[in-house]
DNA sequence: AGGGCTTGCTTTAACGATTAAGCAAACGGA
DNA sequence: TCCGTTTGCTTAATCGTTAAAGCAAGCCCT
């Protein structure tokens, strides 16, 4: 497409040089390489006139660095990732990163194309938000010394970069919040996982029961699969619901889950938080609209994204520094959905 | 990073052969280049075994094509352009060709500094959904001879191609069906914007009124700043439930146009559809999860996206050939948000 | 048998940039 | 004056791939 480049050549040849030459000064190169000051100025100058852009795909296939980050999330089409993505790209490029982001959709499979496609790219390094099953992924990326940062969630059987909440915390307040607010049976919705933050998520939640000295109930929890999600929290809500103690208050351990909760509650007709309090994990404008504010947990997206391009850049400035893990807090934003109890009298 | 790549050479030597044969034989290219059979198949063979995956860096240099798209959306924290880039970027996948997506947040200056960095990087194309004050933008593009398709928004007085909704169309089946419903005092909150897509919008909708003989009232249009979507809508919708002939419905032109306005529809404590009935541009999980279902016109994304892909990349191959122009119909989703006026009696 | 075609491969240059090595001219010191 | 250093530039190799051009051996045809 469009008129002929200008190379460095080009360049060269108007000012009479060889391209060596030019290349030095472009890049700064004059001191160390006794270029002469004032065709040093020439140089410059031509470059300017000509509007000279570097050739990436050269400069990269010397360097065999492409300044190029591959970012692998888990869902796109998640608002929370989405924003994600957004920061990672906005702070890569303050340092002279380009990002190409993939959305794995949760799929293991889709997962490695896209770690292939874009190794074949010659990305410098990733950042990724690993799905299921995908530990093997980042042990091949390992023990191929790709350089790369976990982002939201990681495995902790290896050891590996990452920033990612902690879960286990989070978790942990959205119960309290709920058990000072009056509440004492509370359901937790999380997917049925492998994945080390879900299980922190649900250790959370059980922790803050039992030192609260209430007993956990296995009908509170509810796991539902990744692929029917619908159906499933319809059938654990309606086992909430009719269990001995039937839960006054539910956890939404994330953004999609609680949205579909939230339809299927309002099918069945309950108003919230009179008869059900909710605390969900994510922040969505849907929270807002609901008729009744939701309560959330609020992860600091900005600094998990910013952070997760600072140890990925820093790596690869020196690949052979040791892992560094980046815990962040979540903040409970509390609304209407989570207000202190009316007492039944 | 990582253990040293298999380059051709790597094959060649271990076949005893030139490089250049190799390469016909990993292109495909035995017959014209008039390859052994048997060396031929050893060659592949070799390759298996080293798991050779060519450079694509050294491909593009040679080549100038990059097998790479830029796509420079608006907002790619809307959901709806979120959806779209996942199905670009799918759809890019089938083609071979990988996706760097840019957001442009909607500000010319950003935008403009992405298709720097994605010419720099020598993408092969654009997909652009543009901001306001681009069009110079595309002027460039266009004088420079660079491949590319509109997406979402187009500008009639730019020859390119294009694959947009019907907007008139849309914004005159939504008024039609608020008529339909028995609302005569019709409202229509947009961007103020000059781009093509919004002013189409508001045609459709005063159209619709006109059609129907409703004498169409100013006051019944709001036209709000992006970078004051709050008070201005907020100013707005006093201003048309103040009016004379105060507004029984109000059709929103974006999905964050209605979740703004939605939210404080709720703080005055109006009752949707009774007070108000509503109709919205946009899809999104917030509508479903509203206390009454918001009818919406629903975009086809999958086909926008897929088309828009389609036709770039047959530009790609045949930049000679006439741009082409591709109009798409929404379809109204009807709710409860919406449905027919309950009489006054 | 001698000229031309076919077959099967190699050589070489090129894409655009970087950089080690080389080389001539000017300069400095004794 | 002579040798060694500094200065200021060029040459050439390299990254991995492609493709035009070249070349030797074998074939066919008359």
């Amino acid at each position: 497409m469009s008129k002929k480049k200008v190379s460095l050549k080009d360049i060269a040849e108007k000012a009479g040089v060889s391209t060596a030459l030019v290349s030095y000064v472009l890049n700064g190169k004059e001191k160390e390489s006794r270029v002469g000051v004032d065709i040093a100025a020439k140089i410059r100058q031509i470059a300017i006139e000509l509007n000279y852009k570097p050739n990436y795909l050269a400069k990269s296939l010397r360097s065999g660095k492409t300044q190029t980050i591959g970012l692998i999330i888990a869902d796109i089409s998640n608002p929370f990732f989405a924003n994600i993505a957004r920061i990672v790209e906005d702070e890569a490029k303050k340092n002279d990163y380009t990002v190409i982001i993939g959305s794995s959709d949760e799929d293991a499979d889709k997962s490695w194309d896209l770690i292939n496609v874009l190794l074949n790219r010659q990305v410098d390094g990733f950042i990724i938000v690993s799905s299921e099953n995908t530990e093997e992924q980042i042990q091949y990326l390992s023990s191929r010394n790709v350089s790369f940062v976990l982002l939201d969630r990681h495995f902790p059987a290896i050891p590996t970069d990452y920033v990612v909440l902690n879960n286990y915390h989070a978790s942990y307040i959205a119960g309290t919040h709920l058990i000072e607010g009056g509440y004492r049976n509370i359901g937790l919705i999380a997917y049925r996982s492998q994945l080390f933050h879900m299980q922190e998520r649900i250790r959370g939640y059980v922790e803050s029961l039992r030192d609260a000295e209430i007993t956990f109930h296995p009908d509170w929890l509810t796991e539902v699969d990744f692929g029917r999600i619908e159906p499933e929290i319809r059938a654990g809500i309606d086992r909430m619901l009719a269990a001995d103690q039937p839960v006054d208050a539910l956890i939404f351990s994330t953004y999609r889950l609680a949205i579909s909760g939230l339809k299927y509650i309002n099918e069945l007709g309950l108003t919230v938080p009179d008869d059900l309090a909710i605390v969900s994990f994510g922040q969505a404008e849907a929270f807002d609209l609901y008729y009744c504010p939701i309560t959330y947990l609020q992860q600091p997206m900005e600094a998990l994204g910013k952070t997760a391009v600072e140890l990925l850049i820093s790596k690869l400035k020196d690949p052979e520094q040791p892992p560094r893990q980046v815990l962040m807090e979540a903040t409970l934003i509390a609304r209407n959905s989570s207000k202190v109890k009316a007492l039944v009298t």
